[in-house]
DNA sequence: CTGAAAGCGCTTACAG
DNA sequence: CTGAAAGCGCTTACAG
C-alpha cells in the first residue's frame, strides 16, 4: 500500500498543466529533433518539479526502457571486505570518483547473497543487475558460468581486471601485470643474476597468468634458458625443501606472487637462517601489504587500482551512451615499478648452502 | 528497444495453460487464507517455469509491489573518503552486512555532489534521496539545515552518529562517547590520579560534547573540584605553554580528544622531554589511528562502528515496515575499554618541572 | 508543439 | 479455485 507521499510525474503534470509525456520530455532532455518544446512551457514544468520535490522513480524508468543514471557494483565476495579491504578499497574510490564525474549514483548490490553465502548476478534465472543501466564488476572467485551468461544478454559491463571466458569478449579494465613483472624480473638480472626462480600460487587466474608470462619474457629477451624446476607453485613439496634446492643449484633471487604467499617466503628464510637481502634477493609482483623484516622494503609494483576503477566506470559510462550493448571495451593501464631494497647484486662469493 | 529474450510470466502462464495470475501466485506462494490452487495446477506451472528458465524480473516487482528494497547511504563528503577510510570503513562494514540480512540493496549518492564539492540532499529543491525507500546518513561536516529540512519531509532517515537539531528530534544510533570518556577518566583516578586534564578540539560537535561531558561527569562522581584551567581547547595559547603550566600545577594525566590532536600531543611532550608514560599518563578518547612511539599502546576505548552501522540500517528497515515516516528511533551502543599501557600510576616523587 | 495511448513485467484486489 | 482488469510510475512512438 504505497502512500502517495511521493510526488509522481502526473502530480508535476497537474500542476504544470501539461500532460506527463511533456514532463518526461522536459526532464530528461529529449528535446531533440522533432520534438520542440516552448521554453515557458519547460519553464513551468521544472518549476512544478521544484516545488514538488519530484524525483524520478528509478524502478519505474527501468521498466519502461531506458536509463535511470544508476551504475551497479557487483562483487562475488562483500563489497566492503574484512580482509583485503586495503586492497579493494581503491578500487572503490575510483569507481566512486568516476561516477561522481559521469553524475551516476552507485548500487550496491548486496541482496544477492544466496544461501551459502556467496552473491550471485542470477537469483534463479534472472539477472539481478538490471536493476541499473550498466554494472561494474570487481574481485576475485568469480563465478565464470554466471560471467558467461551475462555476456550473452545485451546488459552492459565492464570487469576490473582481465577476465577471459572460453568463447566471447568481455569488457574489462587491467592491470599490465605482464609487463611489470617481466620489468621487475629484468630488474633482477640487470644487478647480475643469473639465476631468477619463481614462487606462485597453486591456481591459476587471468591475473596470475599474465605474472607468470611476464617472467617468462623476461628470460626470452634475455635470452637465457629458463630452468623449468625454478618455477614452483605452490603444491604437494615443501616450501624449504625447494628452497633449499635452489640455493644449491645457485638461484639467487626470486620472484614471488601475492602477499600471504610471500609472507610464508621471508618467514621460512628466516627458518633456514638465510639473510634478505644479502644470500637472497626478492621481489614482490604488485602491491604488498606485507611488514617486512629487517628494514627491507619490497622491491615490487604498484596496481594502478583507482584508476582501475575510474577506467571501468568511464568506460562503461561510454557503452551506455553508445547504447550498444554488444560492444566491448578492454583497456589495460601500466603498473608502476616500485624500487625497493629487497633485491640487491648478488653476492661474488656465494655462500656454500647446505641442503636441508 | 528490450529485447524478449527472458522469458516473461506471460510465457510460463501460456505454457501452463493459467493466467498471468495464477503463476504470481504459485510463484509467491501467496496460497494463503481463500486461495487455493490445486496441486496438479501448481505442479504445472512450476513445471513450466523450470523449463522455461523462468525468473520474476525484480525491476517489474518492485514497481508493483510499491517499495524498490533500495536503501539510500548519504554522505556529505566522499562515502570513500581517502583520508579517513580506517575510520569509516567499519560503518560500512555492518551498513553492508545489515543490508544483506534484511535484503536490501544501497544505493550510493554520488551523483548529489554540487559545484563546490559539496554533496548536497537537495538539489534545486527536490530531495535527492527519494529515489530510495530510505537512507542511512553519516560523516562529519553534515549541513543542518538539509537535515532540518529532511526531518520537515515525510522521509524514514537514520544517522549513524547522534545528531540534534533544534527543534526536532531525528532517528539516529550513536555510540555512549560519555559514559567511555567517563570510564576512562575515573580509570585514571583509581590508578591514584589527582588532577586529570582535558585537551580537545576547539570545534563542537555532538560526539565531541559528549565526551567532554562524561569527563566532568567522571570528576563529579569522584566529588572533585574540577579546575576549568585543565580543561584546554586548541586556540590562540601555545599547546607547549599549556602543557609546562599544567605540570606545574600538578596535572599528571591527560585525556585527548581525536588522534590528529593526539598526535600533536605526543610530538609536544616529546619536544619537552616529559617521559610518557612515566611522567605523564595520556588516554584517548576513541579509536586511535596513531603510532604510538616507545611502544606505548593507548589505553583508550572502541567506537562500535561496525554495529552502529548495522543498527542504523536494522533500525531504518524497522521504520520502514512500520511505514510511520515521522516515527523517531534513538539507540546508543556502549564502546569498550581497552586498556593500555599509555596510563599508568603517577610518581609518587613527581621532577619538577620547569617552565618553558 | 503536445496529448492520448500503449507498453515495460509484475501483483493484487475483485469478480465470478 | 482462477481469470480479467487495474495499477505500479515511467517512456516512447504515434497522432493530431
Amino acid at each position: 500500500m504505497r502512500t502517495h507521499k511521493r510526488p509522481r510525474m502526473i502530480d508535476v503534470a497537474h500542476l504544470a498543466g501539461v500532460s506527463p509525456a511533456t514532463v518526461s520530455l522536459v526532464i530528461n532532455n529529449r528535446l531533440s529533433g522533432n520534438v520542440r518544446i516552448p521554453p515557458e512551457t519547460q519553464r513551468r514544468v521544472l518549476a512544478a518539479v521544484q516545488e514538488l520535490g519530484y524525483v524520478a522513480d528509478p524502478v519505474a524508468q527501468s521498466l519502461a526502457g531506458t536509463r535511470n543514471r544508476l551504475l551497479g557494483v557487483f562483487t562475488f565476495e562483500a563489497i566492503f571486505p574484512v580482509q583485503f579491504r586495503d586492497f579493494y578499497y581503491p578500487f572503490l574510490v575510483g569507481v566512486e570518483r568516476a561516477a561522481e564525474e559521469c553524475n551516476f549514483d552507485l548500487v550496491l548490490f548486496t541482496s544477492t547473497t544466496a544461501g551459502d553465502g556467496k552473491r550471485r548476478i542470477y537469483r534463479g534465472g534472472a539477472n539481478r543487475l538490471r536493476l541499473a543501466d550498466g554494472a561494474v564488476l570487481l574481485g576475485a572467485d568469480e563465478d565464470k558460468l554466471e560471467l558467461q551468461r551475462l555476456v550473452e544478454e545485451p546488459y552492459p559491463f565492464v570487469f576490473i581486471g582481465r577476465r577471459e571466458l572460453p568463447n566471447a569478449r568481455l569488457s574489462y579494465t587491467a592491470a599490465d601485470y605482464s609487463a611489470a613483472t617481466c620489468e621487475v624480473t629484468e630488474h633482477l638480472f640487470a644487478l647480475g643474476h643469473q639465476h631468477v626462480a619463481y614462487l606462485g600460487a597453486s591456481n591459476i587466474t587471468e591475473s596470475l597468468a599474465d605474472r607468470r608470462s611476464g617472467y617468462r619474457q623476461a628470460y626470452s629477451r634475455r635470452e637465457l634458458a629458463l630452468n623449468p624446476a625454478w618455477i614452483w607453485l605452490q603444491g604437494a613439496t615443501d616450501l624449504a625443501a625447494v628452497l633449499g634446492a635452489w640455493l644449491k643449484q645457485g638461484v639467487t633471487a626470486i620472484v614471488t606472487e601475492n602477499a600471504p604467499f610471500a609472507a610464508t617466503l621471508v618467514q621460512t628464510c628466516h627458518d633456514l637462517g638465510i639473510f634478505l637481502p644479502a644470500d637472497l634477493s626478492l621481489a614482490f609482483l604488485g602491491d604488498l601489504f606485507l611488514d617486512l623484516p629487517w628494514d627491507l622494503k619490497a622491491t615490487s609494483f604498484a596496481i594502478p587500482r583507482q584508476e582501475m576503477g575510474a577506467t571501468a566506470v568511464r568506460l562503461l559510462a561510454e557503452l551506455l551512451a553508445q547504447g550498444d550493448a554488444a560492444a566491448v571495451r578492454q583497456v589495460t593501464l601500466p603498473c608502476r615499478f616500485v624500487p625497493g631494497n629487497s633485491c640487491v647484486a648478488p653476492r661474488s662469493d656465494p655462500p656454500n648452502y647446505i641442503s636441508t
